[in-house]
DNA sequence: TTGCTCCTCACGTCACGTGAGGTGGC
DNA sequence: TTGCTCCTCACGTCACGTGAGGTGGC
């Protein structure tokens, strides 16, 4: 017969546990001295101590431990019991992977931004944009659309997203409601599905800009940009594209001042535009 | 400004958390009603309570939020956070990996049991024994001691276990404190390691019998298979196998009364034993 | 007046752990 | 006497949910 004291050392479970499988009516010490108090089990007592330490390692939680005790003496009467618990550990499962997934999203978005931020001069540049495959929702509307479409898009193809997400501007100009874009995020792979358009979009010559700060002053950027372009005889190719490196994050809006977008216009390389053209008439490209 | 009740519709948090983020300092009501105790939230604090939101659904703890919230206004002062976070998240699943992989072991193995026990003949039979690859361990000394090995086997090989555990007797005659035996457990694929060996167990024609009940009674069902054996003269061959059907659970021992163990001798069948190895002598074999 | 929203306060959940303050046996 | 083990009782953890009992405004 064993103090509580030993009794914890040879079960592996703590006196306070003891105690408490006790008042839970779990586990009854063999004889309680009357006028110490002092808790007393037999030896009898260590296998059932260790039924439940093994139950408890699965996660069981004790109410339903306590329904075995009382029901079960054969590993057989358990399989109901384990069974179930298995869907319930399966689905926690589920859970935390969801949990990770959404925390690996953020932080390589985030470690991208910051790449993308290190390396910003603030100047015209030309480079060559090269093709790459994306998902897309086509937008007739206003621009705060986009932002719905985004998450949608987001939450479809998750892991498989590999870079900033951008719009494409079909307009020829400005438009408030009626405004013809599409929502992107380049993808690694996928298929499409309803809304949502994957497919390669062709790479190109392009001049690009970043532009620091909210989104309403984006037109000063384009105006820089623009007049690149019109000097250097460009012929320029819609859609234009607007890349968010850093925008709203997924959990703080932060600070539009701070956000930096990549204005980039595609342009035909083996073509530029007549003088007539930049005077508002419309040019069929030649060398 | 919104009343508590439209502001928990807004932001999809309950009327009661929204009062306990209160309570936890997390977010203050932008007014409250000196006389009726009415809480009021302005457009502002939308955000704020969304960016709670979000990463409550990260499941990270309120005061982890708290300190966020005082330090952090943009997606980067986020980073370490989440970080962090994504180490504890994955340290829950593989705590959850472990507990169903357990779980599947308890599970599988118990299936196997029940139908282990319903096709179950108690008749000495003759059947062919496949070859199989087996994780074991050689003991000499006493038999208690293929418990823990059993154990040992299980813990490194754990879901590449595919049947019931069996003990190999190597000695001649009956042996207390110095036995020769090895415990094994059939595996679908593993390699040796430390005092695990894994090899194959090559097969053949046998005879078997299952015994029903306590090991200690194996002595009787071992007097059957055995006269069994030397009325036909095979030639029986060691290691004798004791396949245990059904012993002590993983988690309840059992009642030993239920135990099912199958005696396995392998006899070469090919050969026969002469009239003179019945009493006593040695036989080389032969046709 | 009825229904609705809002309030506070106390307690429950889950499986223990912490700590204070004290007792009994060697 | 000292050290050790044991006791009880109350409270803390975590993020809320439940429910009782009551108030204020339309």
């Amino acid at each position: 017969v064993f103090s509580i004291g030993d009794f914890s050392k040879i079960t592996g479970l703590t006196v306070k546990t003891l105690r408490f499988y006790q008042e839970q009516g779990l586990l009854q010490p063999s004889w309680v001295d009357a006028q110490t108090g002092y808790r007393y089990f037999a030896a009898e007592k260590i296998e059932e101590a260790l039924v439940i330490k093994r139950l408890r390692e699965l996660d069981l939680p004790l109410a339903q431990i306590a329904e075995i005790l009382r029901t079960c003496d054969d590993e057989a009467d358990l399989l109901g019991y384990l069974q179930r618990h298995r869907t319930e550990i399966e689905a926690k499962l589920a859970q935390f992977r969801q949990i990770r997934s959404s925390l690996d999203q953020i932080i390589t978005h985030q470690l991208e931004v910051q790449r993308a931020m290190q390396q910003s001069t603030f100047q015209v540049e030309e480079k060559h944009l090269p093709a790459m495959l994306i998902a897309a929702i086509r937008i007739k509307g206003k621009y705060s659309e986009s932002g719905p479409a985004f998450a949608r898009i987001g939450r479809k193809y998750g892991r498989h997203i590999c870079g900033p997400c951008f719009l494409l501007h079909y307009d020829h100009e400005y438009r408030e409601d009626d405004a013809d874009f599409e929502a992107c995020m380049p993808i690694r792979k996928g298929a499409s599905a309803e809304e949502i358009s994957v497919r390669e979009l062709p790479g190109g010559a392009c001049v690009s800009l970043r532009h620091r700060g909210p989104w309403d002053e984006l037109g000063r950027s384009y105006a820089v940009i623009l007049s690149y372009i019109a000097q250097r005889r460009y012929a320029a190719q819609t859609p234009t594209r607007e890349v968010y490196l850093k925008g709203p994050g997924m959990i703080f809006r932060g600070n539009p001042k701070k956000y930096l977008t990549e204005i980039q216009i595609v342009f035909d390389a083996a073509a530029t535009v007549a003088a007539a053209d930049l005077r508002g008439e419309r040019s069929a490209g030649g060398a």
